[in-house]
RNA sequence: GGGCCUGUAGCUUAGUCAGGUAGAGCGUCCGGCUUUUAACCGGACGGUCGCGGGUUCGAACCCCGUCAGGCCCGCCA
């Protein structure tokens, strides 16, 4: 049973209503990495639908975090701002100064990756953590927390093995400068909490407004009640023992609420660059992963991998070999035989779960995603056509599509196009034609295959241009020469590109020129 | 120091919770396909299940120890 089916059959003895939740810290840019956060959430959020519950999935932005130091990408006049919530503070612009417009520093960088959760089929409901505290939806639990003020410092104190100071509070106030940074807590009288800040001014904060936060290991606490969260995969940070999900549970408690059980999932890294990209300082850009792949294959590469292990992300022929794991597994799904032992059985629904999890619109059929184009083919094309409409005249054609190219496809062309077009596609898998046969290649192929190119150019002068029409020529000139045919494919692909293996031949020749062809073949 | 996760065929891995003759895909090799090429079909090769001990009629699986890799115990997905 895949891991997202089987975490909904043990939600399911909590109840037939369903919260699925995931947190993010908009600090910088999205990654990669986020991306398993969310879609281990959503696909159990998937799996309890599937399963008949109730289910919603929510994605709570910790827009209330403070600003933790000035990354790399900011510029030094962020200093200011450190300690200070990411919902008030400006976003920066394209140098990384604080700019002028009218987004804050979360929206900035939360806004792009909404767009890229739609593309892989994700529509959560948007929650800014900061407006909770706004409206004071979260009061009671801060009440609540200042009110079991020691027990829950001890339960943090014994489950984390941390000590906490004296000036510790379960409610970290705003100061005078916006920074929640070094400001000490002096009193609380329900609402307001009175504290004095590190320019010694003195203040007070409503707990109902915006005006400071509970430290995160409450904060998550609360807001499991607040949005009644049943699940939350937390990553393996959080999970770990004396994590914020071991303090997470008791404090919860402590509020009066049902905390979720504990699920932890594996990090994921980048990969694929080869030793040499690193230090020539080729790196992935975060967003820029997430651009490359078709929606399909990220959301498969999530769902393949149970949840607890290591995802290396490749960007290089490994996406390839996904791509075809994924496009087999779909055209052909593994049968289900009266002879299959229990674990081939359990394999088997394992595989399905994947793959109908894997589908950018749950419920669709997954041959759909497919759109009659393989990643393999779509990337010949893609590499042979410069503009759009060839590569869909091509397979209109070539009878992969009937009319008009699907959206889906559409967006398939123009990341495989971005894919190409950066540093992280493999250079075996790229096409380049030779114009005229290399001394290599020659001496490779033989005299033999010399004699076969030859006589091909001939054949291929005059017959049909279609993929038919080639794939006779060659037949043709195969027995003709007498050559091995696996040769003389061999010595196309030299000829074309200096390597004795490519795309299928008959299609790749038939987006050439007939004359180009012909005379590179005629070597004689 | 304390803790978590992982270690199974060349590679990616299933199976570990509920112990019962080690499964799959990729790669490799061999054969087939007389319009066969990043294929397809059939077959073969390939595993002391990290290592050592224990429990058991029987251990990849349970227990103890140990080695290796990753990670956590301020913030981080």
């Amino acid at each position: 049973m895949h891991w997202a089916d089987y975490t909904a059959q043990k939600l399911k003895e909590r109840g037939e209503n369903q919260v699925s939740a995931s947190g993010i810290t908009p600090s910088g840019e999205f990654h990669i990495g986020h991306l398993r956060e969310i879609l281990s959430a959503e696909m159990i959020h998937r799996s309890c639908l599937n399963a008949g519950m109730k289910s919603k999935y929510i994605f709570i932005v910790d827009s209330m975090d403070p600003l933790r130091r000035v990354y790399d990408f900011l510029s030094c006049e962020y200093e200011e701002y450190i300690g200070c919530p990411l919902a008030y503070i400006p976003a920066p612009d394209s140098e990384g100064k604080p700019g002028s417009s009218d987004i804050s520093y979360a929206e900035y960088f939360l806004n792009p990756f909404l767009e890229s959760l739609e593309q892989i089929g994700v529509n959560p409901e948007v929650v800014m953590n900061h407006e909770s505290y706004e409206n004071g939806e979260f009061a009671k639990y801060i009440d609540l927390a200042i009110k079991n003020k020691e027990e829950i410092r001890s339960t943090i104190q014994e489950i984390s093995g941390r000590e906490l100071s004296k000036e510790w509070f379960p409610y970290s106030p705003i100061g005078s400068d916006g920074s929640l940074d070094g400001v000490i807590v002096t009193g609380y009288e329900n609402p307001y909490v009175y504290w004095r800040d590190e320019q010694g001014v003195d203040g007070k904060s409503d707990i109902r407004k915006g005006e400071g936060k509970m430290p995160w290991r409450i904060d998550w606490a609360a807001r499991w009640i607040l949005h009644g969260i049943t699940c939350e995969p937390a990553g393996k940070d959080h999970g770990a023992a004396g994590g914020s999900y071991d303090t997470g549970i008791p404090i919860c408690k402590i509020l009066g609420g049902n905390p979720p059980d504990k699920i932890v999932y594996e990090w994921i890294q980048l990969k694929g660059m080869g030793p040499m990209s690193s230090s020539s300082g080729v790196t992935i850009g975060p967003m820029e992963a997430l651009s490359l792949v078709p929606p399909e294959i990220l959301r498969y590469i999530i769902a393949r991998s149970k949840i607890n292990r290591h995802i290396e992300f490749d960007t290089g022929v490994s996406l390839f070999k996904t791509a075809d794991e994924y496009e087999r597994l779909v055209s052909a799904p593994t049968p289900v035989l009266e002879a299959m032992n229990k674990r081939q059985l359990v394999a088997q629904e394992t595989q399905e779960g994947a793959i109908r999890l894997s589908q950018v619109e749950n419920g669709t059929d997954p041959r759909e995603s497919v759109g009659g184009v393989t990643f393999r083919h779509l990337s010949m094309l893609a590499q042979i056509k410069s503009s759009d409409e060839d590569v869909w005249s091509s397979l209109s054609r070539s009878g992969h599509i009937k009319e008009k190219p699907g959206s889906v496809l559409k967006i398939r062309l123009s990341r495989m196009r971005a894919w190409i077009n950066g540093p992280h596609f493999p250079d075996e898998s790229r096409i380049d034609i030779r114009s005229e046969i290399s001394d290599e290649s020659r001496s490779a192929m033989g005299k033999l295959g010399v004699l076969f190119l030859t006589n091909l150019s001939s054949f291929l002068s005059d017959c049909e241009w279609s993929e038919e029409g080639i794939s006779a020529a060659i037949s043709q000139a195969c027995e003709n020469t007498e050559i091995q045919r696996k040769d003389g494919y061999s010595a196309i692909y030299l000829a074309l590109t200096g390597r004795t293996h490519g795309p299928k031949v008959s299609a790749l020749l038939f987006e050439m020129e007939r004359s180009t062809v012909i005379s590179l073949f005629d070597c004689d």
